[in-house]
DNA sequence: ATAACGTTTGTTATAATATAACACTTTTTA
DNA sequence: TAAAAAGTGTTATATTATAACAAACGTTAT
């Protein structure tokens, strides 16, 4: 069962974190990042990441196998999630669009499908890399 | 620079196995199968995988880290795609959708960024396995 | 035709990402 | 307070992907 929102111990450490952090980060450079508060193996953090991904704190960049913090919260327990991802700084950037969503969490498929969740990556050049 | 269309050995040998399979493979599995062309190294499937999706002919899904050909032809050169994915039997189904594929071209994030591509992925359960 | 160039190939090695399995402790629930 | 569920620590291993180098092939331009 989804519990409430009290977080481990581990899953606290990690999630602080990827808040902290100002881009996505990759389950490794988590670990030697948190190897002086005594988690030592690739299973600690895999295991907080998957809670916190089931809780919807954070989310995982598919395209980049890394984790950003959910800033959203429209993005319930991330059935619905949006990005925005710069190819040349790899900054993402989470989209919250009411109409985006909406349109997306009703479509369905010709084939008789019925989607249940869905995650979208958006793919260009930021604002601040154009000036470069 | 994006040549024609002529593939070279490998990519064919490749790009046959991935048509031919009835849903996404994965990279190694590809591997496994063409040993007995000759091919033996990751490498190899690697590189050839990299050309046929910079082509447009396959796709990375990437929730999967595994390759589909590409069956729609209106998603030029991997531009826009969009899956629906059974979370049941792995079945992978690109999507062909005209008004969704325009509206999400004409998509632009409010802290302007300009997009040059995206990729969608919806997950449900497919008729198929509902009725198991 | 041949030199120069870009692309593809074959190969060995290694990096990066992720899970299995087991023994134990802590927290929650009945 | 006993049982069940969730979390921890640890070792080992599986899976996915890239680096680096040398050779062959296919164009094209003198
Ligand atoms: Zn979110
Ligand atoms: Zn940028
Ligand atoms: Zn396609
Ligand atoms: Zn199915």
């Amino acid at each position: 069962m989804a519990q409430a929102q009290t977080l481990s111990r581990n899953q606290q450490i990690v999630l602080n974190i990827i808040e902290k952090a100002k881009g996505p980060l990759k389950a490794y450079s988590i670990l030697f990042n948190v190897q002086k508060k005594g988690i030592n193996a690739p299973q600690q953090i895999y295991r907080a990441l998957d809670k916190l991904i089931e809780m919807g704190k954070i989310h995982k960049i598919e395209s980049k196998n890394a984790f950003v913090a959910c800033r959203s919260s429209d993005c319930e327990i991330s059935k619905a999630t949006a990005f925005s991802i710069c190819e040349s700084c790899e900054m993402v950037d989470e989209i919250s669009d009411t109409k985006l969503s909406k349109y997306l969490s009703g479509f369905n498929h010709k084939k008789g499908m019925k989607f249940k969740r869905f995650n979208l990556e958006f793919f260009g050049i930021c604002k601040k890399c154009k000036k470069d």
